[in-house]
DNA sequence: ACCCATTACTTTGCGCACAAAGTATTTGCA
DNA sequence: TGCAAATACTTTGTGCGCAAAGTAATGGGT
């Protein structure tokens, strides 16, 4: 009955140099891998957005109005798709280090229209080039950057589907 | 050159719902979508392990604990990939439901030994079933899985080496 | 034996990430 | 027109994630 239990999962039986002991370790696990990986990235960005004051979740809030200013408050959560509960508090940072200011939207005074100041607009290109900076550290290649890409954007589109 | 960049995200026509105008839009990068990915585990993560009351963090430092028990905290911090700032408090969690305890080494009175209780130990095969019921929601292949894994890894090897 | 650098862990402070609950405005519709 | 449901945002509470600073035990080197 624990036989289940046994059922390899296809990530657990390549060869992992990652993981020093003969057996399994945490590194087997595409879970553990993602999540790791996600807290590095967050973590090699982090010296380089302090040269522009940012975070990495108010880099992305920047890098959303960069594309498409004037935007509300759930035009930014859908394109950063992060909680309008995490996203009240970022914005309300950025507009206090001058980057933006948040208007009540007069025609649906529910609304706040989120605009960039232009100290938010001088950011866009240093800011921006910081990814390149970043990638240049890492020896994957385009194409497996791309793969990772795309299967990152299947992957959450999956799990946010509501079981 | 730049044949890539003119590549089809997976995600952008399905719903019509992540890049609405024919523009770029923050899916076009890596970075962005291994974040959300990760995020996205995480919050699919949470109504499973609720059944055993533990957060996704405290999951992997139960699954450490599984693989090799009786471990220091730095032991657990190079297993998890966690700092030990934010692994101090976990498994202060984790031993206040009862599911493992902290002593002192009686040979190196700075080190603490970690242990699980049978309460721990119990928790392991319904928790570590959770994977395949997690990787079931998911239309990504058994090849891609592992692809993203060994670029994750990859990837957080190249962005810790500091430069 | 005495430092002092090192190691192991803890604490503090800040900013997410998100569920859940709250407030205010707008819309649908009977 | 009135009022319940929907929408847009805010607030609160919990738990990370990590830098930086703090505490305490250990190990060298002289």
């Amino acid at each position: 009955m624990s036989e289940t239990q046994m059922m390899q999962v296809t990530t657990d039986v390549v060869e992992g140099e990652s993981c020093q002991q003969g057996g399994e370790c945490l590194s087997d696990n595409v879970c553990f891998a993602l999540y790791t990986a996600a807290n590095a990235l967050v973590r090699a960005y982090r010296p380089l957005l302090q040269q522009c004051d940012l975070t990495y979740p108010q880099y992305l809030t920047m890098q959303a109005l960069w594309l498409k200013d004037k935007a509300s408050l759930t035009d930014l959560s859908q394109a950063t798709r992060l909680d309008l509960g995490t996203l009240t508090p970022i914005v309300k940072r950025l507009e206090a280090k001058g980057l933006l200011v948040r208007q009540v939207d007069s025609r649906d005074e529910r609304k706040k229209v989120i605009q960039m100041t232009p100290a938010g607009e001088a950011l866009k290109q240093d800011a921006l080039a910081l990814k390149q900076t970043l990638l240049e550290k890492v020896s994957v290649s385009d194409a497996e950057l791309e793969q990772l890409r795309q299967i990152c954007l299947t992957l959450t589109q999956d799990l946010n589907l509501r079981e």
